[in-house]
DNA sequence: TGCAATGTAAAACGATCGTTTTACATAAGT
DNA sequence: ACTTATGTAAAACGATCGTTTTACATTGCA
């Protein structure tokens, strides 16, 4: 495991853990297990590196939803809640935290929600056999809506979630 | 307007729109327009400050949701989301920001979180006539779901939801 | 008139922030 | 054997953090 890896992993889950601002450089060296010199070295700044987690996150989430059915796509997000736990979204997070005023952040967490939106609209869109663009709409509030309740009310948020997804979807098929 | 007033929609505002973590104190003294002597008389120290924002939120929130219907609800969040335009949830945000370690925070963002759900529970019931906790909790994604996606969807993901609920609720009631 | 109360302005507190630098060790490549 | 790369440990940078304090002004009530 290089440097690289072993940083982004640990700043990812420092920052995911308790929060952008909250987490101390120091903090990151020692979890890390390197030199803030090798650090800076290698990731130029904190922002940088948090849009470095956020484009890694990026790909991870990505890779876990490349699914055809809307069922899927919440069993999807049932794995990945096992795996991530509930914490909410980090790229809204991120975002929020830092007002939208760090370039850096505010450009990957665009990018990734550009991608989750068009992600959604195709599943949609291959499940039903057409596109349905306000079904996909409603399917990403569920999705949304099931990774923020999550964090209070636990996982069965995203079960609640894939129940009306599915009800939504058999309608629209109709 | 007297200062804990001043005081409190000033924090609020700073707080909601650049994170509590990034707004300073010197920042909110120039924004309320007093001292830091004064703040702190006022205030105690600057996670109470937050947890009373949050208390003062809850209770403009939940006032706004005193509702009948499902339909009404979402239509107070298209108010919501009108006056107090798409940030997410202030609540989750706060806690987040500070991973769950301000006890002060934490509290009043659980009192929150509690109430609302019970609020969800209750107009599920009244406007179906009978309880209904698996139909309340596709409501409170929506409702979340909603919240969250207006961040980079804009206010239509509330209608998106609205549409949605509207054919949950109908979908139960037979 | 005089005493509290309540406010401001501003300096100071020690701590911590993100970042850079200095000084030194190790290991690989020619 | 000498250079280059890559790392550590630790001090130092100036800035900013949340908070307290000092010194002084204003106001309302006895």
């Amino acid at each position: 495991m290089d440097m690289t890896t072993k940083l982004t992993a640990a700043a990812e889950r420092l920052f995911d853990r308790h929060g952008y601002m909250a987490t101390g450089m120091d903090r990151l060296t020692e979890a890390a297990g390197m030199s803030s010199r090798t650090l800076y070295k290698n990731a130029g700044s904190k922002a940088a590196l948090m849009a470095r987690v956020l484009t890694e996150r990026d790909r991870r989430f990505m890779a876990r939803v490349e699914v055809r059915t809307v069922d899927a796509l919440f069993a999807a997000l049932e794995d990945w809640v096992r795996v991530e736990g509930c914490r909410g979204c980090l790229f809204l997070r991120s975002r929020a935290e830092t007002g939208g005023d760090t370039p850096e952040i505010a450009e990957a967490v665009a990018a990734h929600k550009e991608a989750f939106h068009r992600r959604i609209g195709e599943v949609v869109a291959t499940d039903l056999g057409r596109e349905d663009p306000a079904l996909a709409e409603q399917v990403l509030v569920l999705f949304e809506g099931a990774t923020h309740a999550a964090v209070y009310r636990g996982a069965q948020t995203v079960s609640a979630a894939k129940a009306a997804a599915a009800i939504l979807v058999a309608r629209a098929r109709s």
